[in-house]
Parts: structure tokens; C-alpha cells; sequence
DNA sequence: CTGAAAGCGCTAACAA
DNA sequence: TTGTTAGCGCTTTCAG
């Protein structure tokens, strides 16, 4: 492998002269630069990547830090296993305008400290976007004192670092008006995800207060769930099973993989969806849309939860004294089928 | 951030010692270990992990190639999208086991140069593993003579890299013979993948094979697509336009997404799948479990495909001179609906 | 416009 | 068992 030195001798300068050359410094005669050029081109020469970090005491290098699925590989209906890609997509696109590179670390649940994994990313990167759920805010302070973090997805009262995540208050808030306001539904059941994630938090809190100002609406029930399909098919079955109480005419759901698990079940003993039982969820994942009804739905872009977190991260990088900041991305109410709203017209 | 020099002065021992306590090397007398480690708590040190690269000539990560989707990014169903994600955990499970770290690289179609952000990574990693279709056999050359290079899911005849790839051969042949043989469909229609891609290539001649060894059997049809749920669609548009010609009683697709294309037209123009046309995809995605009637295809790991492509390319950084590798994965018709057979008994 | 040279933080061969 | 020290390849300041 040629070198910096190699390149240098061989066109007769210094290596300054090359390094300059090789980021398109000004300062080079032109005909120097050309000279160094053709050299370069001539032994392949392609700098050292770790040598380049070393000197410029920077790596340009991201960790992107993400929760594996929970269970067997082929379990698809899982939280999670949807989301990195899509994420992956809003870091990349913005690291791509800076030139920088993404390092992926998946931790596995239950996997050996969590934390050591974290560090062996941290001393390989400027700064790290954590997906929520993987260090608890300890650990959190611990390593946001040496590299700058920016939480994805996590809770707006993380005190240790950014963070970036959406707002699931407002779009919570518009499906539960328009699933009572626009279709009348009174008796409301509600699926929750993991007490744990502040986006169930929210998500419940938010629905709680929106029905709470509806008089006549009322919460008939709560399933704790954990995000999942199986949640899903649990809750509508306990629904089921409970024959002594009258049945909900909307069932919310904390999700689109929850609300999926319930429209199966609840279709499968033979209740109609939305005609008896209306069922919405959150996320707006694609299967939504293959569904039968369609799925009401609010939409959040993990894409560009990914890309605004990178921004952010790239500037507490650039500047590390700057103030905490969190950033709260819009959502938006979308409106299918599974709600009681007739189909749109044509279908793409 | 606290140095390797720190530690070893604040234990007071060498620099050497540290680095050995800090990879449990042997011949560290346990009171000096012990106390290293303690230093090491107190000043919170982490190394970094360029430096650590430069010492050990070696960078401790593999850069992962893969292609962005076409089109605008709520365009789901569409070749790649859906792979990045699955292979990538492939990869992790691998790397997880020796402690090294993905990097990973989103190339953009029409973006500039895709050989450019290649060097890019490769300035920044070991040895890389690339999806087919980022670059031509010359260019995977010449970046092969200085990086370790496994192609993934890339043509088994490429020269210059170590390949892993699928079956398509006999994920075809089974498809073919469980179509014709089974269910007796005798007019074949293919809709195929794009040109380029050696997966489409081997799967048609494959395809093309099959129905050869049937008498009575015959290809009626044929349609060049993308892969792309809109040219399975455009192909099905056609064949009902073709008002002159009998209809085929099978579909076979070079994808799923191809599949899914077709499905949804012709059951939009009425025609009743699998009774009067059988339709097959390959790849089983988890959407195809989701149709009705539900999809039958040809199962392929995505998630082996990239361990064992990590794999391979573990073994060439290690020793860079072994001879070239061409590793082909086994596949699995997995038989749904879509091709007439009856349901399965209980669903999931 | 160009060059000399001092780091950057760690590893590993060699000495002791 | 421990320490010394020569790199690793590039960046960047400071002189010229």
C-alpha cells in the first residue's frame, strides 16, 4: 500500500504539498498539483483512514446505536426490526452532505453489558445516536461526559443529552378527536406499549386527556402491551373472553404492529372492523396499508428522525458546549379505513 | 479524554503494562493488573480507537455497500429497501463474535461516482463487503487489488472477489416443477428482472430450463421488468390487454415485489388467483404471508447471506492470499396458496 | 507556494 | 514480570 511518503518522493515534493493536494487546498501551483495528481493516480494510493483520524484528531465516523429484535430471527412483527433501516436512510443522508460514515452497532437484548459494547463503539467514532431503550439514563450521563449523544426516539426529559423524537401528544390527540368527534365512538379501549418507552407514556397520556375532554367518551379498558403483534392478539382476546361486559367500539392502539395483532384476532371471531369495532394504531408502518380495512394511523418519519438527530449530533460534535437541546418532529393523522372513514377514491 | 500516557503514569507503570491489562494479556502480575484497572475506572479511560488502529495496523471494522432504493422515499416496495436490514444483522451476528464493528455506506443511484465513496470506505475499513449492482467487474477489480472484497448476492462467474449468492437454480427448478407437476399448469408466463442482475439472469434461465423438461409445458410469455412491484403490474396491464391471446394459467415472477405487482392487477381486473391464474414470487418477504390468497415463493436468508459473506471476508483479511470463493446458499420453496395448493391448516 | 518536523495515542518487538 | 522505544500514516503549524 502506497503512502502519503511514498506519493511525495515520487513527485519530488513534501508531504505537505500532497496532503494539500489531496483536499483541494489552495496554495498549489498548478502545475505542482497536477504533477502530485498523476502520481497519486499513478500508485493508487488511497489515504489511511485511521491516519487521517489521528491526525486531524477527528474520525468523521458516526455510531449509530440500535436495538436488535426482541425473539427468533424470522419473527418480522417485531418493534424494532422496521425501524433501522428507515433511520439508517435520515443519518446517512445526512452525513453524506459532510462526508462522513456511519458505524452500526446492534445490541442485543439480554446481550453482555450493553454498556462495554457502547464504549468499544464510542472510541471508534466523534459522537453516537442512541436508540432509546438501551442504556438507562445513568449509564446515559456516564458516557455523554466524553462524546457527544444524541438520544433517537427517546424521552424529551433526558436530562444527559439531545433529543430527538416526535409528537406523539398532537398526533394522539387528532386521532382520538376524530375517531369520537368524526365517527362517534363513545366506549374506547385502549392497547399500551412497555411502560418503560416514553413514547407508550406519551402516547396513553395523550389519549387519556383527549377522551377525558369529550363528555359522553369514556375509557372502558386498558391492556398493557409491549408494542408487539402478540400484544396485540392477547388484548383483543381478553376483550373477547370478558363476555360479561359489553364489547368497546374502538379499540386504540399504541401502535401499527399492536393494532395489526388486534384487527387479526378480533376478524378472526368474527367481528367486523370498523363496523363494530373501530381499530387505529401509530407509526403508519407499510403493512398498514395492505391491511383489510386499510389502517388509521398516525404518521411519523423515522427517516427523518434519523436525519435531524444527525444533524443535531453533528453540530453538539462541531460545538460541545452548546445547550441541551430537544427536538419535537410533527406527526401526521393518517386517515384509512380501519377507523369507520369510507375508502378514498383510487388506489395507487 | 484521559491517553494511554495518563494511566500509565497515574499507576505508574509503562505504557506497555497498560496495554496489556487493557487486553488481558497474560504476564501481568495480578496486584499491578489490579491496580491498572483501577486507575483505568477512576480516570474513566477509553482508548481511541484510531490510535489503536494505527498500533495494530488494522482497523477492526468491514464496510458494508449497499444500494439506496429508487425512487421517492415512501416508495416501500422496492428492490433493496427491504434487504439492507436483514443483512445487516447477518453481518453483526458475525463481527459480534470477534469484536469488530460495520461501517456502512448507502450507495445513491445516479449519485456521483460510485467508485469515489467506495475508496472512501475503504479508506476507513479492513476489507468490504459489497451488494451486487454498486459496481462493474473492472471497477470491483481495481478496488480488489488493495481491499478484501466479497461480493454479496453478486454473480458467481465475477473474477475478481470472493461471492456469496442463492440458489436460484433450484429455488426455480422446484418452483417450476411444483407448478407444472403438481398443479398441471401448462401455459407459463415470466416476468423477469432486470437485465443486469445475475439473480434475474439465473433465475430465468433456470426458469426457461424447467419448462423444457415438460412436455406439454410451455412458456407463453414474457415480460422484462425491475424487479419492482409496478413492473409486475405494468406485465399483468399487458397480458389482459392482449386481447387476442389466451391468458396463461401461471405467473412466475422474478421477485416477490414482482409478484405482489401482478397479484394486485389481476385481481383488480377480476380475475380470480390462484383458480384461473397461479402467481409465484422469490425471495419471501414477509408482505407475501400477508396477501390473499397468501404468496408462495422461494425462501432465501438474507440474514445468512450476509454472516456468511462476513465470514468469508474475515477469512481473506486474515490471510489475503486464499483462492477465490464462491459460496451458493440453499433456498426453500415454501408453499402458500397462491400457486393452488390448499391452506395450511392453522395460520400464525 | 513549499518544506521541515512535531505531534496524534497506541502496539509490539526487544531488552532487561 | 515489566519497561523502552520505534514505528503506524497523516495533518498542520511555522519558517522560509
Amino acid at each position: 500500500m502506497a503512502t502519503l511518503y511514498d506519493v511525495a518522493r515520487a513527485a519530488g515534493v513534501s508531504t505537505a504539498t500532497v496532503s494539500r493536494v489531496l483536499h483541494d487546498q489552495a496554495g498549489v501551483r498548478t502545475a505542482t498539483r497536477q504533477r502530485v495528481l498523476e502520481v497519486i493516480e499513478e500508485l493508487d494510493y488511497v489515504p489511511d483512514g485511521a491516519a487521517q483520524s489521528m491526525g486531524r484528531r477527528r474520525k468523521e465516523v458516526v455510531g449509530l446505536v440500535m436495538m436488535a429484535s426482541r425473539g427468533p430471527e424470522t419473527e418480522v412483527e417485531q418493534e424494532g426490526l422496521l425501524f433501522i433501516d428507515e433511520v439508517l436512510r435520515g443519518v446517512d443522508s445526512s452525513l453524506a452532505d459532510v462526508g462522513w460514515s456511519v458505524l452500526i452497532s446492534v445490541v442485543r437484548e439480554g446481550g453482555p453489558n450493553a454498556l462495554q459494547q457502547l464504549r468499544t463503539v464510542a472510541a471508534k467514532v466523534d459522537g453516537m445516536l442512541i436508540s432509546e431503550g438501551i442504556v438507562d439514563s445513568g449509564e446515559l450521563a456516564q458516557l455523554a461526559v466524553h462524546t457527544p449523544v444524541v438520544l433517537v426516539a427517546g424521552s424529551a426529559a433526558e436530562p444527559h443529552a439531545d433529543v430527538v423524537c416526535v409528537d406523539n401528544d398532537s398526533g394522539t390527540t387528532a386521532l382520538a378527536d376524530h375517531l369520537i368527534g368524526r365517527h362517534g365512538r363513545r366506549r374506547l379501549y385502549y392497547v399500551d406499549g412497555p411502560p418503560e418507552a416514553p413514547d407508550a407514556q406519551e402516547r396513553r397520556r395523550a389519549f387519556e386527556k383527549a377522551v377525558a375532554r369529550h363528555p359522553g367518551a369514556s375509557l372502558t379498558g386498558y391492556f398493557s402491551g409491549r408494542f408487539t403483534t402478540g400484544s396485540g392478539q392477547q388484548a383483543a382476546r381478553e376483550l373477547l373472553a370478558a363476555a360479561n361486559s359489553e364489547l368497546p367500539d374502538a379499540i386504540v392502539c399504541a401502535n401499527d404492529q399492536t393494532a395489526l395483532g388486534v384487527m387479526r384476532e378480533l376478524q378472526a371471531a368474527g367481528i367486523r372492523v370498523p363496523d363494530e369495532i373501530a381499530v387505529t394504531g401509530f407509526d403508519d408502518i407499510h403493512l398498514g396499508t395492505m391491511l383489510t380495512p386499510p389502517l388509521t394511523t398516525v404518521h411519523q418519519s423515522m427517516r427523518q428522525l434519523g436525519e435531524r438527530a444527525c444533524t443535531l449530533l453533528l453540530q453538539r460534535i462541531a460545538d460541545p458546549d452548546l445547550p441541551r437541546r430537544v427536538e419535537r418532529l410533527p406527526v401526521e393523522l393518517i386517515v384509512r379505513e380501519s377507523c369507520g372513514c369510507p375508502p378514498r377514491g383510487t388506489r395507487a
